[in-house]
DNA sequence: AAGTAGATCAACCGCCAAGGG
DNA sequence: ACCCTTGGCGGTTGATCTACT
C-alpha cells in the first residue's frame, strides 16, 4: 500500500503554525512513524493516546495516533474489496441504523468504521446519483431491499457455486504465499514490501507494508445486547443453496422479506469466513492472510454489483415504479 | 504519450459525551 | 457546577490512482 493522502509531497508535511511552534506532523504517516508506533503498542498497550504519542517521541496528536492504530496498524484490520456477503451486510444493517458506521463496522470484522464509510460514500451514494434519487429517499431505500439485496443475494450464490468446486486448490495455492513460523510471522503480497514480526517486535525490509489479520479474534459480541444475539448472519450463501439469511428479531427489525432462509446456523458458524467457503481449520491456517483471496476479493465482486446490466435493470424498476 | 475526469481512501476536522479533579 | 482531558464519532478533504480519450 502506497503512503498516500493529505499533503503528500515526499513526505513533506504541511504544518500550521500553530503545530510548528508545537512541533507536531501531519499528513501521511511514514513507515518510521508507523514501527515506532506499532512496537510501543506492542510493548505497553493502547489507550492514554496523547500520553503515548508523547512517550512514544511521536510528533503526532494523541488523536492521529488512534486514528492511524485503528484503520491502518491494528493486525485485524482486514484491507481490499468489500465481499459481497459484506455489501449486503452494509446495506442491510445501513437500513436499520442510518450512518452509524461504527456501529455497523462492529458486524463487518475487520472493518472499519471510516473504510465502511468510504463504501457507502463512493459506491452506494454513486449508485443513487446514477439512478437520479435521493440516498435517503423511500423510493432509493425501496429499491435497496426489493431489488438490490435480492438481486445480490443471487450473486453471492452464483459466485459461491462458481467458486466452491475450485476452494481446494486455492487454499493449496494461496497458502504456499506465507511464512508462518514460530519466530516470525510474515505476510506478503506479491511484490509488496512486507512488515514482519520477529520476537513480538516489528520490522520493515521496505518502505511499506501490507496487512495481516486473524479472522477468529476479529469479531465479538455480547450477550447483553439483545440485537446481537439475534444477529442477521450473511453466510454460506453458497452452499449447495443452503444459504441463510436470518433476520433481525427486534420490534423495529427491517422487513427481511427478500430473503429465503433455510437454516439458522449459529454465530460462530456464521463468522469463520464471510462466504462460509474455509472450515475453522482452514481459516485457522490462515493466520497471516493477505487480502487478496477469493472469498475476501470475489473476482472483483464490486463490478458484479455494480455494473452496468444492475445499474440498467434498477433504472427500469424505477421507470415502472414512476409510471 | 499526454491530458483529463472520476474513483478511492487515508487523514483531518469539529463536535460531543464521559469521566475525573 | 464547572473545567479539562480523552476518546469516539460522522463529515469532509485532497493526494493519488485508474480508466478513458
Amino acid at each position: 500500500m502506497d503512503v498516500k493522502g493529505r499533503n503528500n509531497n515526499n513526505n513533506n508535511v504541511v504544518m500550521s503554525s500553530e503545530d510548528d511552534e508545537m512541533d507536531l506532523r501531519r499528513g501521511p504517516w511514514t513507515v518510521d512513524e508507523d514501527l515506532t508506533l506499532m512496537n510501543y503498542i506492542a510493548t505497553h498497550g493502547e489507550g492514554r493516546w496523547n500520553t503515548l504519542a508523547n512517550l512514544a517521541g511521536l510528533k503526532r496528536t494523541g488523536k492521529s495516533c488512534r486514528l492511524r492504530w485503528l484503520n491502518y496498524l491494528r493486525p485485524d484490520v482486514r484491507r481490499g474489496n468489500i465481499t459481497l456477503e459484506e455489501q449486503l451486510m452494509i446495506l442491510e444493517l445501513h437500513t436499520r441504523w442510518g450512518n452509524r458506521w461504527s456501529k455497523i463496522a462492529q458486524y463487518l470484522p475487520g472493518r472499519t468504521d471510516n473504510e465502511i464509510k468510504n463504501y457507502w460514500r463512493t459506491r452506494v451514494q454513486k449508485l443513487a446519483k446514477q439512478l437520479k434519487c435521493d440516498v435517503n429517499s423511500k423510493q432509493f431505500k425501496d429499491t435497496m431491499r426489493y431489488l438490490w439485496m435480492p438481486r445480490l443475494v443471487e450473486r453471492i450464490q452464483a459466485a459461491s457455486a462458481a467458486t466452491s468446486t475450485t476452494t481446494k486448490a486455492v487454499v493449496n495455492n494461496t497458502s504456499s504465499n506465507y511464512i508462518n513460523n514460530n519466530n516470525g510471522v510474515k505476510a506478503t503480497m506479491g511484490s509488496t514490501p512486507t512488515i514482519t514480526s520477529i520476537n513480538n517486535e516489528f520490522v520493515s525490509s521496505q518502505p511499506h507494508m501490507t496487512q495481516g489479520y486473524t479472522l477468529e479474534n476479529s469479531y465479538t459480541t455480547t450477550s447483553s445486547d439483545s440485537f446481537e444475539n439475534n444477529i442477521s448472519t450473511i453466510s454460506n450463501l453458497g452452499d449447495n443453496n443452503n444459504y441463510c439469511y436470518t433476520s433481525f428479531d427486534n420490534k423495529d427489525n427491517p422487513n427481511l422479506d427478500y430473503y429465503q432462509p433455510s437454516h439458522q446456523p449459529s454465530f460462530s458458524d456464521c463468522i469463520t469466513s464471510p462466504s462460509g467457503l474455509f472450515s475453522s481449520q482452514e481459516i485457522t491456517d490462515f493466520q497471516f492472510m493477505e487480502p487478496n483471496t477469493p472469498w475476501i476479493q470475489n473476482e472483483d465482486s464490486s463490478n458484479i454489483f455494480w455494473n452496468d446490466e444492475t445499474i440498467l435493470f434498477l433504472e427500469q424498476q424505477l421507470m415502472n415504479d414512476t409510471m
